[in-house]
RNA sequence: GGAGAGGUGAGUGAGUGGCUGAAACUAACGGUUUGCUAAACCGUCGUACUGGGAAACUGGUACCGGGGGUUCGAAUCCCCCCCUCUCCGCCA
């Protein structure tokens, strides 16, 4: 969320980029500077009526000490009405400060100045494309077809066990799994990233922390007897590390790689376009997130395109790196970039990665913040992450694009991983 | 899950109703001293909100695991929850 102080510096500039993303309600604008103007207001004469209060009740304490209980009893009486007021106070204050955040909450990130105007995916500008599309046969298969003609990959397993979208990898396809992890762990490592294993569920203020809750609570599996929630990615839990955490500016850039399972919910739309593994409730991913000084988040930015870049190179899939426009783009992101995946036999690009800057709009609200040295203030952080990459789409183009009569070729890159070079 | 002990600032740890935003020590930072290192000594050493001020700075309020309560007044008393440790039970 954005911190009122900015939202109040720069209302008009503030609009404007909104209106980029498609916001327009000034009205919310307008009513987060009213109450926080009636915030500041509560603030202060809730503090002096409070600071009248502690006053007497030293006096009291010095009078029952001197023995003047009679004084001690006087001063009591003159306590009452000033502890109803304070509690008055008190009570707008939380409905104030309560009404000011749920406002806060619903306003998004300003995007970047770079980011494309825009309405929908097809106002998303192309910034790069590399690889080469394969041409395949006119009786090519798509992926799900593929794993089954060489058995490792059963849907109707994973329907028979849990339900839909929780597919089962099966001989070489579970070891593909295997080597695709190892190898974005490797990578992430390599460009100096730290490895954790996060818990795989979260409470609640770690589910706020990252935005899941309170709006998106439908997104999460949860575990309602303990009041837990499936990740939906490993940046909940990574991001969460850095919770209330004061750094100092010698500690940034922290870099974290993850790798875990993901959960969704996903309530949205099925049929064609969700087949197979383009959308499932249950996949892997390997996920960087940095957390960096403000001045240095977009070089950070670049820094981690092209890393994600660098993995799908070394995949031998086509690729495109997409910026993606203000209407398309994820409420609490100032930039990102989409990576796409060419699955030959869909014909389909699919999205395996986003790489966003969210400059001080997470920070804010996980109150992750660092000091300068010799400087007093703190300053919030910036945060930033990016898929490195999600499994499942990944795996779908590299099945598609790389299929022949005798079984898939794995590409070079991953064959000391998976220990074989053809899949069949 | 049962029984007991406990959760205080970066760390150790004192504090059982007012003189405590919190002793002391350690660490850290700045300085004095010193041929160098060490030691010694002095100072600084939490966060958030808020008033004043251009600012340096300064006044106020809150925060001693979290939430509620008692009281003129709570780190301190009461209730609920969370967590840690020890023992027992169960278990990969």
């Amino acid at each position: 969320m954005l911190t009122v102080n900015y939202i109040r510096d720069n209302k008009e500039e503030v609009l404007k980029k909104l209106a980029r993303k498609n916001f327009n309600r000034h009205e919310l604008i307008d009513t987060i500077i009213i109450l926080d103007d009636r915030r500041k207001e509560i603030q202060f004469k809730a503090d002096s009526l409070q600071a009248d209060m502690n006053n007497i009740s030293k006096e009291i304490g010095q009078l029952i000490q001197q023995g003047k209980k009679e004084e001690a009893n006087q001063a009591k009486e003159r306590t009452t009405k000033l502890k109803e007021e304070i509690r008055l106070f008190g009570e707008e204050m939380d409905e104030v400060s309560r009404k000011l955040q749920e406002t806060l909450v619903l306003v998004p990130n300003v995007p970047h100045d770079s980011v494309p105007t825009g309405k929908t995916a097809a106002d998303n500008l192309v910034v790069r494309e590399g690889g080469k599309k394969p041409v395949l046969p006119a009786d090519a298969m798509p992926h799900w077809d593929l794993g089954t003609k060489y058995d490792f990959l059963d849907f109707e397993l994973g329907n028979k066990l849990t339900g839909a979208g929780f597919p089962v990898y099966k001989g070489k396809g579970a070891r593909l799994q295997r080597a695709l992890i190892s190898f974005f762990l490797d990578e992430a490592i390599r460009a100096g990233y730290r490895e954790y294993l996060p818990p795989l569920m979260v409470n609640e203020d770690s589910g706020f922390g990252t935005g899941q809750l309170p709006d998106k609570e439908g997104q999460m599996y949860h575990a309602t007897l303990d009041n837990l929630y499936l990740i939906p990615t490993a940046e909940v839990p990574v991001t969460n590390i850095f919770r209330d955490v004061i750094l100092t500016a010698e500690e940034l850039p922290i870099k974290c790689t993850a790798y875990t399972p993901c959960f969704r919910r996903e309530a949205g739309s099925y049929g064609k376009d969700v087949r197979g593994l383009n959308r499932v409730h249950q996949f892997d991913k390997v996920e960087i997130v940095q957390i960096v000084h403000p001045d240095t988040s977009y070089a950070t930015l670049e820094d981690m395109v092209n890393h994600v870049e660098g993995l799908v190179q070394k995949l031998e899939l086509p690729y495109r790196i997409v910026k993606l426009c203000g209407g398309d783009m994820s409420f609490t992101s100032a930039l990102t970039y989409d990576f796409e995946v060419y699955a030959a036999a869909q014909q389909k690009w699919l999205e395996v990665s986003s790489v966003s800057n969210f400059e001080s709009f997470q920070a804010n609200r996980l109150k992750c913040r660092f000091k300068e040295p010799g400087d007093k203030k703190t300053k919030l952080v910036h945060t930033l992450n990016g898929s490195a990459l999600a499994l499942p789409r990944i795996v779908a183009s590299l099945l598609e694009n790389n299929q022949t009569p005798k079984g898939i070729k794995i590409p070079a890159t991953l064959v000391p991983y998976t220990g074989f070079e053809w899949l069949d």
